[in-house]
DNA sequence: TTTGATCTTCCTACTAGTTGGTAGTTTCGT
DNA sequence: ACGAAACTACCAACTAGTAGGAAGATCAAA
């Protein structure tokens, strides 16, 4: 009989809502114990240092990340589908304001001053997104459904530069639809069979 | 008789050193004192408060933006001339690592944790940004300098979200390098007379 | 089925160090 | 002599983290 939410995860989930508003820096422990409504010391229980719950958190983040790329992977055969998908998973997040915004990018941004543990599991995931979108690039193009004008990889990371930088205009100007604004002329750069 | 460098002036320039490293909440009063030399309560008689403090240092950024442009503007005529001038203004900070990151990109991703002074002139910054690309795009358009395949204000979002997003990924990958790989097709794509 | 040992989880109470900020004083150039 | 700019010496609040104990749950042996 497996419980639906534990204490462990109530307190990553916490973390997260608390790491995307404010990085690193801007929570602490007893933010933590404010929300999940247990002491400051029963967290230390769960995750010993700040640095074992972040790195835990972004692990996390990156295998719950694969798995969801695999069942979209497996749903959605035509690329640029799987690139609208995942654009679309963004905006919705952003627009709800559910998860308006990636740990990773947080992360990422205060890469220089975080503990090396967790700028590594930061920077992995930004290996993992930037090689699986390099590898739907390539495969779509092949096929037909994209139509690139460089590199799979660099069409790559010029896709994900896309998506975050619209991640962050939407939060700068707090308005979320800025980001489907700039996903839209994206996407439709990357689409075939359009008249010329 | 004017100083070459006011206490006033270290105290902001190491700053904004730290801001960029780590945000607002990764430095405080006592990593400033230990850079620029004074004590502590000393840089309270220059900025009262650490919000005082980055307030003027947003202002300022967006005042040397402001006369930034206006310079370039003047000496470039040519609109794809002038993104490649704002472009290649990051890629040589990034990959010299002297300003490796924008500071308003730093308190953008920190936005809804941030006083709401400092807030409202990160968000003033960005505004200004991309009311000027915006220009730019609209007068290139208009040219024959660009060729837009939006409007000139979503372009220029577009533009903006590049820079930013790229400039997030040289830094998460740790390779100054990939803010260039992302920039020159995107630079490429607003280029016109390519045959086709 | 009851006992007892062990494990998990949470608690109170505490620590040493850091945070942004204040009060009042000295130093120094004009 | 006067103001600016620096200083020493504080402060209350907060930081991550620790020590040690109480309440339950689990499970094996009697």
């Amino acid at each position: 009989m497996s419980n639906l939410s534990t204490t462990s995860d109530d307190i990553l989930a916490s973390t997260r809502h608390l790491l995307i508003s404010g990085g690193y820096n801007g929570f602490s422990y007893a933010d933590i114990s404010e929300i999940v409504g247990i002491r400051k010391a029963s967290i230390h229980h769960h995750f010993p240092s700040k640095v074992d719950l972040v790195r835990e958190l972004v692990k996390r983040y990156r295998e719950d990340g694969q798995a969801s790329v695999a069942i979209l992977e497996q749903k959605v055969p035509n690329a640029l589908d799987i690139l609208k998908a995942y654009a679309n998973h963004w905006a919705a997040c952003i627009e709800d304001a559910s998860r308006p915004y990636c740990v990773c990018a947080m992360l990422a941004s205060e890469l220089p001053s975080l503990p090396t543990e967790v700028a590594t599991e930061v920077t992995n995931f930004f290996r993992f997104i930037s090689s699986w979108l390099a590898s739907v690039m390539e495969r779509g193009s092949k096929q037909g459904e994209l139509s690139l004008t460089s590199a799979p990889h660099v069409e790559a990371e010029a896709f994900l530069a896309t998506v975050y930088g619209a991640m962050l205009s939407a939060r700068a100007y707090g308005k979320p639809e800025v980001f489907s604004t700039i996903l839209a002329p994206a996407l439709n750069r990357l689409t075939p069979n359009v008249s010329h």
